[in-house]
DNA sequence: CTGTTAGCGCCTTCAC
DNA sequence: GTGAAGGCGCTAACAG
């Protein structure tokens, strides 16, 4: 691998006319501008990103970390920040923290020494504190969907509260009045706005909480079935349910229409997140779009605009869901 | 942040002895070694990567491309890559090719540039050539579900024929002799070799190929549908679809719905990939299990063996795919 | 506009 | 077992 001497041997300049070159800072006259250009395809050079690093004290790369890999909601958000980032020329290191502190703290230590120039984290499980003392350190971090007071201009978050809030009244304005609720867990702080946003309109049609019709779940699909289970037990009637999110909706469909229930005729359904399965399902499960790539778009600008100093870049804190009906609601 | 000069001084050592502690080459007096441990402590001291690998002419982290970050299928294979590789204290730094030739090798050149030790490519479009060039470079690759004969021991590949013919006999063994079939995009080594497993497994059977009940798709969900329209269009008489993934399957299912026909009762389908939401589906969709995670996993471990020395670490080059009934699939 | 000169923080022979 | 010294390839002042 050729290095950046042998570029300025073979153009006959020195080491820091090439550096100006391939940086494009100070001026360089044209003629000599192509000479280098000449040299550095000739050679097939390319420069070693570690030693600019070293000698930048600037890395060019930003660590992600998100509760999983997989799963639909992650991957469109990842999507979104890798290609805003890559297109500036950034690289990404993504870990998965599995929604565990001491996961959490691990991939952060990791990407630490790994000498990010910045940190999108979407963390559930590392307390407030942690993420405080952190920010004090050198390395910018953006958070995700996790609001931190006394960070309110690093965090990005959805409007869960807003969200619950939709969702429930969509079904309100549909003519349901006797609702069920199948929320995540309730350490989750989104999963405790979404439910706040649902009592929120409950009350608003002034209409009672009615707690056993409240079920949690985990926001996995199996916990879901579980819940709607539990909720036909019960014996009080309902005729919609808001689920938490999409795949809880899914395996509640599923036991509603073994309990010889019909979607949307006999009971509606409303799920959250928007995922890209909701489509696939039948009925078609009305949702709460919840713009997650515009939603990592803006982290990666957040970082663009923090650590690499660009300016002109507009950063929205907040995002409000959107109600997305399909086949699944249907009015009483 | 420290240095490793301030750990030597406030150990009363030399840089040469740190450096030995932290990477444990060399012997050092326990003695020493608890002195320089101590001071590591005391300063938080954590050693500046970039300096490490430009120093060592490694940086530890290895490149991957797929083609999208999003989508069930790329999700899980990231989650086991990045899973084994960071417990080996490697980063992982993702890029995504979007099946473009240009795009891919953009991102190639990005990995290249920076430092990666080893590659991981998941690429469809660039040519064969190209990956072969790029194999007699200083970094190793290694190469997903695409066969490149001459760099064999690279690839790791699914066997996708063997996934069309289990697919497809899965249905003749449950007495359908009418098949339709919607594949990839034919130009897709993967859509190819499923459509030849699935023409081998009827031709087995005594079966003619109808080309006319062969669809093609582009492997999203609403080319499934425009399939399945136009098989319908057809007035050609079939019992079953063989899809060549779920998403098209579950495009295809709703559009057989629509047109009044029960599934499995009227038509059997069977997908391909058992992505996760195959399960939300109704009827549960019956499909070809890819045994993603491991191979995500042995990539991983290739990479180790083949840029980190590690040995004793067995390796498995191809996969064969596994039927996975659920409730799609009805004897006629 | 271009060249010279220091490092960036660490690893790695080589002596001792 | 431990220390000294020379890079790794590049950037960033500072001169000229």
């Amino acid at each position: 691998m050729a290095t950046i001497y042998e570029v300025s041997k073979l153009a006959g300049v020195s080491l820091a006319t090439v550096s100006r070159v391939m940086n494009d800072s100070g001026k360089v006259t044209p003629k000599t501008r192509d000479k280098v250009l000449a040299a550095i395809a000739e050679l097939g050079y390319r420069p070693n990103s570690m030693a600019q690093s070293l000698a930048s004290r600037r890395s060019n790369s930003v660590g992600i970390l998100i509760p999983e890999l997989h799963g639909p909601f992650f991957g469109v958000m990842l999507s979104s920040v890798e290609k805003e980032l890559r297109d500036a020329g950034k690289r990404v290191i993504i870990t998965a923290g599995h929604s565990d502190e001491a996961k959490e703290k691990d991939c952060i230590e990791f990407l630490l020494g790994s000498s990010c120039d910045a940190l999108i984290l979407h963390v559930y499980s590392v307390p407030h504190e942690y993420l405080i003392e952190l920010s004090k350190g050198p390395v910018p971090i953006i958070i995700l969907n996790n609001y931190v007071p006394e960070l309110s201009d690093k965090c990005i978050v959805l409007d869960n509260e807003h969200g619950g809030y939709i969702a429930t009244k969509a079904l309100l304005e549909h003519g349901h009045e006797e609702l069920a609720y199948i929320s995540g867990p309730s350490w989750k702080t989104d999963s405790f706005k979404r439910l706040s946003g649902h009592k929120r309109a409950l009350k608003e049609y002034g209409l009672e909480v009615n707690e056993n019709l409240i079920a949690e779940g985990t926001f996995e699909e199996a916990s879901g079935r579980l819940a709607m289970e539990h909720l036909l037990s019960l014996d009080i009637p309902f005729t919609a349910v808001v689920c938490a999110n999409d795949e809880m909706a899914a395996g509640a469909m599923d036991v509603a229409r073994k309990h010889g229930l019909r979607v949307p005729d006999d009971i509606s359904v409303i799920g959250y997140d928007n995922v890209s399965f909701t489509r696939y399902l039948h009925p078609k499960l009305s949702s709460i779009g919840c713009r997650i790539s515009e939603m990592g778009q803006v982290a990666a600008r957040c970082v663009l605009k923090n650590a690499y100093g660009q300016t002109d870049l507009e950063i929205q804190n907040t995002f409000k869901p959107r109600l997305v009906l399909r086949d699944s609601v249907k009015s009483r």
